[in-house]
This record gives structure tokens, sequence and C-alpha cells, in this order.
DNA sequence: CTGAAAGCGCTTACAG
DNA sequence: CTGAAAGCGCTTACAG
């Protein structure tokens, strides 16, 4: 925060207005508190010398920063993108700044970047999933931070989570894929290491192969980062058996994008040889050719209802309440009846 | 940043190592001043006590918040999640953190944003393409906040900038555009107000038109938001003369993607009744169908060099360098030579 | 190499 | 409604 020498304090502020530092304070900060004479008075010498309050000076005699730190596993993906940008206006709203880090999808580089934008003076933390070693949440606890999951939800969640329930909501889209006639499937599922999201989906999958009398351990699973490349790539791997599949179910959208362009590249049409599902219903879903169907998720909303439930937690010192969001199946033109 | 009452603090850990605030501060900060026997006491000290030092104390102290503020037009648009996601990358292996905000491209609400970051105590700014009011460069100077200027590059330009030249590289897919036999040119561009990309790839069309013998007057041009659904619909207008034009050239990816939706909805082809140009290479482009011709742009790689940059000139208090990236056509199925 | 002490610029009980 | 003053927890010349 270098700033011109020059950059006037509240001193230079109630010296120019003829009252005290803690008058100028109050009328920026409860100007309720001070009578209307004063406060113009006050407000004329602030506009005047361009004073804005030290960052630092605040924060440190305030004890807070109206800051929140959000960590994502990267920003990269259209799946966090939309949420965060809601998470972000809704903050706005309030008085809140967004401090933004990513993991990468790796625990470790997560553990330190929480550390980091506690170092910064976050005021509440976000975080995406709920599964990680509970050293973290112990050492979250004792800085008395408080933090909120996202992008997943869990009645059983240690943590206070906004989010849906991945795997009962893919289970839905198998159980339909199943009442359309199919029965040879292969997953396409994002790392499943440290990752609740994915796993939950990829046992959404097996509830579904159950819960309609085929064997779990039939399912076909190739394992990928989620990029475009990487479920291109494992597409071929999932049709690699004697019996080709005649669906392949992606643990996100962005792997069904890179499995029908790999489809293409084979000159296998998508739905005629080979269907295929995604999950989130990003934009992309809806310019794929065919359009892609998949699992609807309110990114949107879950973000904006993240950001009203911090803020809550962060300013009324609450422990969070948890909330479902509710997920809904997108038919669309990737997934055909087997007739 | 409301922390356990119980957190240590500096004088904690002094008379913890039976030493001065003073040295526990040297050996945090500047530990080659102290010496070793006295250092590894205070470090066990330090850690017995699980001692962070309180943000706000150090950034008044220190006059500096090692926070990096960047305003983009939104999140949810992969051009700018693929640069920011290396802008946030490269600042955090230097030490730094990532402020967010978006602006809705909205010069006002980007005001406020800058502002609001500044007063957050951002050590430098991160600022989307050079138009803007001379007013807020001037509040900047006067504050003394470094402030980059990423994804355009203008030589004239009183700020720093990272970026490439939307005008040259947009004429250089025009000219290679007509030199396919294309004359009947619509374009699909961005809101212009206050949108210097924006500006610079319509004129960058009109240019090549000039630069080939046509009348850059002739170009059909709908103005939409920088959306998939946008682009849908100003195809609509875009085709709606009495003389179909042949392509279809789009400000930008995501435009391209709803232009190419909604003629396959008219159940026109790409690109054998019209081709559809894009610009930015996002990840999109190679999965639409057929994919698109576009202009790629070095995303990461700008993202990378305005933190490199950004960081020096908060360090060294230096001006900042300029610096033109080059962009390339990637030609692909989507535009094809008229015989 | 280390310490005593001033100072960073606010906020907030506590008085009046 | 307003002011005097303590205090927030660091960093950093300045001495020694």
């Amino acid at each position: 925060m270098p700033r011109a020498r020059s950059a006037p304090t509240l001193d230079d502020v109630a010296r120019q207005a003829g009252v005290s530092t803690a008058t100028v304070s109050r009328c920026l900060n409860s100007p309720e508190r001070v009578v209307e004479r004063t406060r113009t008075r006050v407000l004329s010498a602030v506009e005047e010398l361009g004073y804005t309050p030290n960052f630092g000076a605040r924060v440190m005699a305030a004890r807070r920063t109206f800051t929140i730190g959000a960590i994502i596993p990267t920003m990269e993906n259209a799946i966090f993108a939309r949420g965060l940008q809601a998470f972000q206006e809704e903050l706005h709203t309030r008085g809140y700044t967004l401090l933004v880090a990513s993991s990468a999808y790796r625990p470790e580089i997560e553990e330190e970047q929480i550390k980091s934008l506690v170092a910064r003076g976050a005021d509440g933390l976000l975080l995406i999933g709920y599964a990680r070693d509970a050293g973290i949440y112990d050492y979250l606890r004792q800085r008395a931070i408080p933090t909120l999951v996202a992008w997943a939800f869990a009645p059983d969640s240690t943590q206070p989570c906004i989010g849906f329930d991945n795997r009962a909501s893919m289970q839905a889209l198998t159980d339909k894929v199943i009442a359309m006639g199919h029965s040879r499937i292969a997953a396409i599922s994002g790392i499943l290491e440290g990752n609740d999201r994915a796993q939950g989906r990829l046992q959404g999958i097996k509830d579904g192969l159950r819960h309609n009398g085929l064997d779990p351990d039939s399912l076909i699973v190739v394992e990928t980062p989620y990029e475009i490349e990487g479920g291109a790539q494992a597409f071929d791997q999932a049709i690699a058996g004697k019996e080709r599949p005649t669906v392949v179910m992606c643990g996100n959208d962005v792997l069904a994008a890179g499995a029908m362009r790999r489809a293409r590249e084979l000159n296998l049409s998508v739905p005629d040889d080979i269907s295929v599902t995604g999950f989130d219903d990003i934009e992309l879903a809806r310019i794929l050719t065919p359009p892609l169907t998949t699992v609807h998720v309110p990114h949107r909303k879950m973000g904006r209802r993240a950001a009203v439930e911090l803020v809550k937690m962060v300013e009324q010192d609450s422990v969070g309440l948890s909330e479902q969001l509710q997920s809904s199946l997108k038919l669309r033109g990737s997934l055909k009846p087997l007739t």
C-alpha cells in the first residue's frame, strides 16, 4: 500500500473540521451517532482532502478485514467460474471483497492456500467439497475462522455446507440411462483421490446399477483429470473392451465434451453409435453437437446462498446452516434410448 | 479476522523466548540479521505457541499488504478465467495473494471496484483494457498504486500494458477470410462502448475490408453482449438482409458458439451454407462442430507476464514495461473457401 | 547482534 | 453528542 507520502489521515480531517478523530471515525462508521451539523462539516472535510481510511490501521483497530477468502480447485473450469462470480457479486453487495486462491485439486496446495488466506486476514473462508484432513478443520476452528463448504452436500458433514447431493444426482441420471435400455455402461471419472464430488458421482453410478439389478463391478471406470483432453483420451480406454459400451457417463460436462470430440475423431456417431452424458450443465452442454444430456446444478444460486450464509456466520458469529440445493436432469440429444 | 481471544502475539513469543519483540520480528522477516542460537530459540517458541503474525498490524507497520487486485469484466467468461488463473499462480509463487472483483463490463462498476480494492489495500492493480476515464488514472497515480493493463496492447497507452493488438489480429483474420473469396461479411461484435478490445476488433475487420478494396461501410454489424445467447440472437439479425452474408465474423469465441448453435437451429450448415469465425481460441473452439476458425491468444502467458511485471512495479517502484504478445490464426473447419 | 521505544492510523470504551 | 486517551500488534530507525 505505498501511497503518496501526503495521504491525508484521520488527524488531518479532524483538524480541518475542528473536531476530534473520534468524531470523524464515527461520521464514517456510525453516522447516526453524530449530529447532522457536525457530520456535514466533517464529511466536507473528508471530501476536500480526498481522505480514504488507511486499510491496515482500520483492520488492526476493528479486528476484521471485510474480506472473504475462497479456495477453488481451478478458475479455468466453468463449473466454478459461474458460482464464484455469483459469490463475489453477493459479497460485494454486502460490503465484502473476495480473496481467491486455487489448489489445482491438490490437498497439500489447498492447505497451504488456506493458511495463506487466513494469514492475509480473511474473515471467513469458502471451500469446495467437505473431504479433507481433520487437522485443517481443527486449525480453522482454533483460529475461529468461519468456514463454509460448497459444491457438495452431506447431511453428516462436520462443516456447514451448501450444495447438492452429487451421489444421488448421478444415481438419478443412471436410473434414467438404464430405463432407456442401456446396460453396458462405462464411466469416465475425474480423479477420485481427495475429491468427494468425484467419488460421490462414481458411487452414484454404481448405486444406479445396483438399484436396477446390474452388477456394479461390471462398470468400466477410467479416471482422468477434469480436462477436455483428459476426456478425449479416457474415451479411447472406455471403449477399448471387446464389447463396446452403449453409453459413456462422464463425471462432468468438460470430460463429456472431450469424449464427444474423440468420438467424432473416431467416426463414431453420438448418439447413434454411442451415447454420452455429463454433469453440471454448464453453457457448453447446449452448444455441443448433439446437445449434452447432463445433470443441471444451480451454480449461481449456490454461489449467492453461500455468500449470504458465510457473511452471516462472520457477522453473527453463528455456526452456519447447511442447505441442500436440488439438481435436475437435462435430457438432450447425446443420450438415446436403445430400441 | 475474529480469532480465538487467546491468539498469541509477538509479545508472547518474545517472552517465551526471553528476547525482545524486535528480535522476534527480525527472526521472521530478516532471519540473517539474527544469530543462529537466538534464532532457533525464537523459532521454536513460535512453533510452540502456534504464532501467526497479525495481518492488520503487519500491514499497518510495513505499509503494504502483499495483495494484488484484479478487476475483470466477468469471471464466467473463459477468456479471463484462463489468464487470471495463470496470473494468480504466478502471484502466489511470488508471495502475493489475489483480490478479485468484476465489473460486468460497466465502467461505473469498475470505478467503484477500483476504489474498493484500493481501500482494501491492494499493493497494485491489474485492469483489463486501457480505455477508461482519465480521472481514474489520476486517482491511481495520486495514491501511487502501480497499475498494469492487460488483454490489450496499444503503443501509445499512458499505462504500461501487456497484451496483444486486437485490431491488427482481427485484420489478419479478415485478410485471410477475404483471400478465401468472401466479400459479403457480417460482424457480430461485443458491446463497443467503453470496450477498447471490442472496438479494436471491429476496426480490424474494417481495416481488412479497406485493405482489400472493399467498402467498410458495407459491413453488417450487430452489437450484443459477450454471451452465447447474445451470439445466437445476433446471428438472426446478421443474416436478415436480402443477400445472406457468406461469413459471420464474431468478436469472440463465445459469440461464435452462439452463432453456430443458432445456425444449426435454422438448419444452416456451417461452413457449407455460411462460415463463422471467432476470437480468443478458448477450449470451446476445438469442441464445436465444426471446429472454429479463430485467433489464438496466449492467455496463460499473458497472465503470467502481467503478474511478473506488476510485482516488479510494486517492489521496485518502477513504471512498468509494456509488452506486446503475438496472436496467431487458427484455421479450422468453420471457415471454408468460396469456390 | 540485540533492545527500548516510537510510531503506523485507526476504533472504542469511558467520561462528561 | 463529543473528546481525551488507551490500545490494536506489529516494524524499524536509533543506540549500544
